[in-house]
DNA sequence: AGGGAACCTATCGGATACAACATGCGATAT
DNA sequence: ATATCGCATGTTGTATCCGATAGGTTCCCT
């Protein structure tokens, strides 16, 4: 009975996340590979806003004590993807419109500056990558789960133009940004309404950039970034507002 | 000896850090402490650049135990203040002259948008406020320890001027941004060159906010921290060359 | 019957204990 | 003499256990 039971599950996580295998035999720390985990469950709404993660359950569920399960959480809480109130626990906390477009604020300044930096560096396999990234984009569209990849590839697209930048910082920054505002992209009204238009403006920054025309290509992506902003935050306003209606007829215990 | 014996660290730890008692009663966790504590030492470079963060001395300097040491290293890594390498520790990561560039860069670009929403609900007390910073600010500069103030004095500074425009997420990354770049605001080649400038700049911005010229304001303020970050960058390279030139003199025991 | 107070339980926070990994030194063999 | 293997030591990683806190529930008293 003295002989390894913990060895499985770190390696079952392990082998979850191994994208990157450098041939270095990375293994991560359980840490890690939680808060990736859970990082994912969050961006791509499994785990859903006003959420409560529950450390002993997440400890169960990945067969792993509460230890690594904490020190995750706590790093999420430093990311702003959830809130830790102390003595109760952590919350996938909501978003406001006004979040929303802050969020998308920053991305407006940040990604205009490193896609500037990246057009001249950026090759022509980068271009072929990307314009694959909005195929498959294409191709997702009528899959029932599209949703769930819409996220993934657009982040794909975005940063594919910027790694030529060479700036790590910004990317950190940007890559935080973007995860706490990702999970809202899966709102159908905005998806409706903004996904083709978001598909033609990727084609045509992506044209711009093959010009190397940097100046259109970062004025395009920032406008194509505040629209999306915009129109994520008017899609949210209204889903607040649908909800409060609802509560509204449905069970409104506090004044009349 | 069933009793307590681990309040009197807490309370001790919460004592030496509770500037903003909000009369709540907030008692954060022992974790959230370290991490403030930690975070501060290594802000004032009271940690320096390299240095390994071991978490055995942390727990036993502060008397708790390795747990909320560990949870606050996670948290501090994922700000981006140290680096977390598996099975080897924490430390503090030095910063690269492109890092220092980087970082001045994204200040640059987003706290001039702040400022711009905040200057027309900036108020008079907002204003004497500021001004009472600026003086503290010159009466330091004569102290011999004036280098543990000065960057608290100028984050101080800058976030009253962007108090109200409301934009806690801009905020956020703001003032994450600022923590890790400076700690190398204490470099001297720095501090003797850009102090004077940086105290006129403050004046001068300070001016234009008051007379509401959010154009005028936002530029100084752009040009005051590309000017601010160029110096740092320089200083540091500067530095870098000298450190590189003493080790070629005196330690090259491996060759000759 | 309603309100309040004491208990009770679920969950979090922290400490201790132990296992795994990394590094440095020494022994040994070539 | 040198290179390599193995052991010793120190540090990090994880599990388990215990104490603390908050919110709900129940019971009693009015």
């Amino acid at each position: 009975m003295g002989n390894r039971r913990q060895a499985l599950p770190l390696d079952a996580l392990n082998m979850e996340l191994e994208t990157t295998s450098d041939s270095a035999i990375p293994r991560q720390s359980l840490t890690s590979a939680v808060a990736d985990k859970l990082r994912d469950q969050i961006i791509r709404g499994e785990i859903p806003e006003g959420a409560q993660l529950r450390q002993d359950a997440i400890a169960t569920q990945y067969q792993v004590s509460r230890i690594p399960v904490r020190e995750a959480l706590r790093q999420l809480d430093a990311e702003g993807l959830i809130a830790i109130v102390p003595n109760r626990g952590a919350i996938v906390p909501a978003l406001s419109p006004d979040d929303i477009e802050e969020l998308f604020s920053i991305r407006a300044l940040l990604e205009p500056e490193v896609l500037k930096l990246s057009i001249p560096r950026l090759t022509e396999d980068d271009f072929s990558e990307a314009a694959a990234v909005l195929r498959k984009y294409v191709s997702e569209l009528r899959r029932d789960d599209h949703v769930s990849a819409w996220g993934r590839l657009n982040w794909q697209f975005h940063s594919i133009l910027y790694s030529r930048a060479n700036q790590p910082r910004f990317m950190a920054v940007i890559r935080n940004v973007n995860n706490n505002g990702e999970r809202y992209t899966r709102l159908q009204l905005y998806l409706t309404h903004g996904m083709k238009r978001a598909n033609e403006e990727h084609h045509q920054i992506l044209e711009f950039c093959r010009q190397r025309d940097v100046t259109q290509a970062c004025k395009l992506l920032r406008e194509h970034i505040r629209y999306a902003g915009e129109s994520l935050k008017q899609a949210l306003e209204q889903k607040r507002n649908d909800a409060q209606a609802n509560s509204g007829n449905g069970g409104p215990r506090s004044k009349s």
